[in-house]
Order: structure tokens, then sequence, then C-alpha cells
DNA sequence: TGCAGTAATTAAAACGTTATAAATTCCTCC
DNA sequence: GGAGGAATTTATAACGTTTTAATTACTGCA
């Protein structure tokens, strides 16, 4: 065969295969190839394999386009990204264990900038108008975050990083905050250190009622003394965040442990000791929360607590799905547990 | 007036307003309509006014399917991801940047994983397939990156970070690192280091070319050692890095200077310093490029220079905006330059 | 052989937009 | 008062898909 006949190479012909090039290709209807392509039980078995073998000969791909005019439904998934974090590669991990689980769904995920400062309805509302997205992921959720509800009464599929205290459940992944900061203030009590410090996020966070409740009552329950700075929060300039700590470390009883939220608070407290003359392991210790492995390259090497961005993506991923599938928001929860270095 | 006459509400009706709404309420047609929208100078200027009017009393927004399906274009731009960077806010500031851009243009990013060690044309191949952007963006850009030639061949409109040696001039944005590199060198030799430490990234990607000929350059000028590190990149794991520069201070001669490409190099040739019992300042000394303010929190500082990657951001999607319009690469270069603390 | 009932297929409409080509209205000028 | 031409408007088709309702083909059974 000199002829070419190349039924194995997809376009062949210029021009993109639609469900028309198939029709004509097997002479069965547009409406029939269509319903077997969707493997509708109506059509017949043979039906069904006679055109996915001519679909797949001719490259066939849907419109993207075509079909969300005809369904509204937009195969596409958005992200509000919040503009501050705690840790320097959030974005990247969050992001990273995101599309791992969309990889070869057909869902394409697009990132819309959300600035806890600012109205963080407004993209939320673009989204749902303009009908932008089936599903919405989000971070920095607040104890009664206004995106849950209104996402909650318009029906639309949503998972959030954190909890809410909205009695109508709602899906979440979660990592757990109040065993992390008990866990840290305790580690630091057996090393013998009698007076923490601890830096908080903005009091509207859910994750920040968590990190308080669990210091708290591990403070309370070791009886020692402790400073959470006022005046600021973890999404501070470091400047400031600096400023505060160096001058509490001046005052009459300076902390000998610190807890801290983020990477970079750590590394403003491990600044704050070093420009004050003290040296950590003999007037200080400090524990961290740590998403990134740069903390093993940082000397002194402090006590970390490494929550996993990436597997928190993924399970936000694979919850959303589920709930965009139909499931109830019921059992869609995920608890993601510390994992301490020491 | 006791009706109801609120012509300054939105959504008075249930149903989503489409041209149809509007044509009905003006009594033109949809075809008047739409091009009334879009400003057709054939439609008289009263007519047009009466549509705008019409169209923001009613809320009405364009569907996209409807649109992207009759025009195939797709008002999406998309980004891939390299899961490897030499920064650890990249993702973030990038990221940040861009859609900063974006926002109010109607254009939405989606973001699609690259993986340099893997085939960096699949990702390509299917948005280019499928129609599934009308714009690309791309970062760690290789010398002859198969990616652009793909592109250019398919008239494809995108913007690379980093150059490549193609002679079809191409749209592109970068930083200096030739610029960079040098001014480092000349730095520490300004302090009066001599033996200078190198780690680079992958021989493949263009900007290691500029980074070794701006250090080579510079050595030779001053007529001192230097020492590249063989067997790993930027890219290796940071234990690999790590013992290759603890194994290099050991040697009979370890360099007394460092230039760093990134801040986790910057902060592995740190720890490197404080585990062979070296001090800064006094044994060697540091220059770093930064992305990040976090290297005003580390002990001790070093000296750094900025890039700032926000900027490289917005630069691109500017660029990619205006190609998108059909402006000529010829002239869409942008070069952004070092910013030294020192 | 004919008929009911089921299985398989398909015609046609619709989603909301834009572009082409044709139709209508409005002037201006002789 | 038309003719001719410019200025506006609009009917219609098309983009590629899904879905409803209708049609055709096949089966077993009397």
């Amino acid at each position: 065969m000199i002829d070419d006949t190349s039924g194995t190479a997809p376009h062949t012909q210029g021009e993109k295969p639609t469900l028309r090039t198939i029709a004509t290709a097997t002479g069965f209807s547009v409406a029939t190839v269509s319903r077997a392509l969707a493997d509708d039980p109506q059509i017949a078995v043979k039906t069904r394999a006679t055109v996915a073998a001519a679909a797949k000969r001719l490259g066939y791909i849907p419109d993207r386009a075509a079909r969300r005019l005809r369904t509204g439904r937009t195969q596409v998934i958005s992200l509000l990204l919040a503009t501050e974090h705690e840790f320097l590669g959030f974005t990247h991990e969050f992001l990273t264990g995101i599309t791992e689980v969309l990889a070869g769904t057909g869902y394409s995920v697009t990132v819309v900038p959300d600035s806890p400062g600012g109205d963080r309805l407004a993209p939320v509302r673009t989204i749902l108008r303009n009908n932008l997205a089936d599903g919405l992921l989000f971070t920095r959720t607040e104890t009664f975050d206004p995106r849950v509800r209104l996402l909650m009464e318009a029906d639309f599929p949503f998972v959030s990083h954190g909890r809410t205290e909205f009695t109508m459940p709602h899906p979440w992944v979660d990592f757990d905050n109040e065993a992390f900061a008990r866990g840290a203030v305790e580690h630091l009590v057996a090393k013998g250190r009698r007076k923490i410090s601890l830096v908080l996020p903005g009091d509207k966070f859910t994750f920040t009622q968590h990190l308080r409740y669990g210091f708290l009552s591990a403070v309370r329950a070791a009886g020692i003394d402790y400073d959470i700075a006022e005046g600021i929060t973890l999404d501070s300039p470091t400047a400031e965040i600096a400023a505060v700590l160096t001058e509490a470390r001046r005052g009459p009883t300076p902390p000998d442990g610190y807890v801290c939220v983020g990477e970079v608070t750590a590394l403003v407290s491990l600044a704050a000791l070093a420009d004050t003359g003290a040296v950590y392991g003999v007037d200080a210790d400090i524990v961290a929360k740590r998403a990134s492995p740069i903390f093993d390259n940082i000397r002194p090497q402090i006590d970390t607590v490494f929550e996993d961005l990436r597997a928190t993506g993924r399970a936000m991923a694979e919850m959303l799905l589920r709930r965009m599938e139909g499931e109830p928001a019921d059992d869609l929860h995920r608890m993601l547990l510390p994992v301490p270095s020491f």
C-alpha cells in the first residue's frame, strides 16, 4: 500500500473534527454520535464502539464552548487566592496539589485574587453572576465567612480551607491548629520554658480562634506565663512585627519561648533574638509551623511542625469534585494533622 | 409615584438578561443590540446610547460561552507554571502581578503545571489543539525552547519569561542575570574576596548562559579564582547542594565568596558556612538574588539583589495583551534590572 | 402474515452570540 | 414628487453541542 490510509494518525484532515465529522464518517447522525460518546445505554453497544473508534481515529475533542453554552457547565474551578499567607510557598504548594488532582479531569483552574482586607464577596458575586465556574475553593476562612453564607444560599459547590462557625455543614479541609499550638507549648514547657510568646493572625479568621484556644489551654495547664503580641498580626509588615518582638525582649521579663504560626514570623523571631544578643537554645527556644523544607537550612535549626499544603490542595480539589457530583456536604470534612520534626 | 419604576436596580426580573431581553426592552432587534454594544459606527449614536442604558439597567453581562463559541476567542490566558523555581515566593508574586493587570480586562488566568524535567510541549499542544486560551505565558525558558518554536509556527500569542537564541524575534520579559552575576562578583572582589563559588541552574535554560557569562567575565577581569559547582544545579534537592557546598569548604582552598542565584541556595550556603565553623563576613561573604523581603529577617544579614517578580508578571501580562491586539513582536521586549541592596 | 411492543436511531430545537447580506428608512437634490 | 444614495436596521445563518420528542427498525407472538 503506497496510499496513505493511516487511520492511526489523527488530524489527517486539516479541519478540526466535530461531532458532524464523526457523523459523516460513520454514517450515523450527529445526535446518535453525541449520545454514543456519552455512553447512553439507549444506543446499541456496537454503535457506541464504532463511534468511539472513529472519534479516537479522528482525534475528536469536544468543544468546550459549545458544551458550556448548551449545558451551562463551565468545566472551570476557581481558586480565590488570598494576598497574604503565613507561608512563603503557600501559593505554589497549594496550587500544585490542586492541579495534580485536576489533571486529566477536564477541569481547569482559574486564579482570582482575594484580599482579606477588602471586599471578599465581590469576586464570588462575579463568579456566580457571570457563571464563571462550576466550583470554588478559597482560603483564610472567617468564623462567619460571608462567602460561605452566600455560596450556601446559592447552593454553589465549594470547599473552604478552614472551618466556620455556621451551624449548617459545608465542605472544608483544615489543619489542626489547636493541636499544633498545644503541642508547641507543651514542647517548650518540656524544655523548661516559662514564658511563651505568640503572634496571632487577625481575629476574624477561624483558625485564629483555634490557635488561641490551643495555646491558652496548654499555657494554663502548665501554669506558666505568656505574651500574645498586641497591635500586630501575622500579616503585619515584618518590620512592625520585628519592632514589637524586639521591644518585648528588652522588657523586664522577656519570653523564653516562641510559638510561631508561620515561617516569616519564625525568621523575625530568630532575628529578634540575634538583635538583642540572646542565644537560641540558651535564652529561648522556638517552635514554628512550616510548609517548606527550607528550615533545614536555617541556622540555628529550630523545632518545626509541618503543615502539608500540597496535600491540603489535593484534599480540597478531590472534595470539590465529589461535591460537584452531588455528594451531600455532611461528610465532606477533612482535618490534616501536624507533623512535628521533634 | 408609588409604582416600582426603579430603573436603577438591576435584576428586577428573575431571569438572566441576554441580548434578547435588551432587544424586547428597547424595541430594537437582537442584531442591532449586539452591534450597538460593540459600538459599531454603523449604528446611530442615539441608538447606541439607548441600548447601553438598557443594558446597564438590566444588568446585562455577555455570555462568555456563547461569545466564545461564535468568535473562537476564549477570553482566557494560560500560565505554564514551572514546578521548580529559584525563589520561594515565585509563584505568588508572579501570579499577583499577572492578575493585577488582567483584573477588569475580562480575561481570566488558568494555571497549568509545567515540569521542566518532563515533556514541556504537551501542555502547549493541549492548549493549542483544544483551543483553551487566547494567549500563553511561561517561565524557565530554554535556549532553543521547543515551546517557542511551536507557538511561533502556530502564530499563537505568548510571552516568555526569559529569552531564547532563536533568530526570529518573539516577545519576552527578562531579568538581567548577566548584570546581576557580574555585579555580584565585583562586589565580592571589592570586599577583598579571591575565590568565588557559584551554583548554576540547569544548562538548558537561557538564563544559565547569561549568569555564567557575567560571572566568568567578571571573575577573569579581576583575575581571581572561582568554583562552579559540578554535579548539581539550583534545582537539585537542597541536601545535595548542601553536601557539595560543605564538601568544598573542607577542601584545601575553600571559597571566600558566594554568588547565590536564589534564596534557597543562599540559605544553604549560609548553613554550609555555619556547619563548617566559618564566620560570615570574616571567612566569606555572600551576594544573593532575592525576590522577597524575608532576607531582612535572616541573620547574619547578607548582601542581596532584588528581582521584582510582581513587576515581571505585570510586564508579561501587559505585553501579552498588546500582542493579542496584534502588535508585532519586534519591539515587545523588556529587561528588568537588578536592584542591589548594597 | 400482521401486530404490538421494544430497541435503536434521528430530526429539530435550543443555548446566546456575531457576521453577512439584504432590507428598510431617511435624506438630499433635481 | 421621485430618483438615487447614504444611513440604519434587521432577518438569517452559523458556531458545536445536548436533549426532547418523534420516527424507524426489529423482535416475538398469535
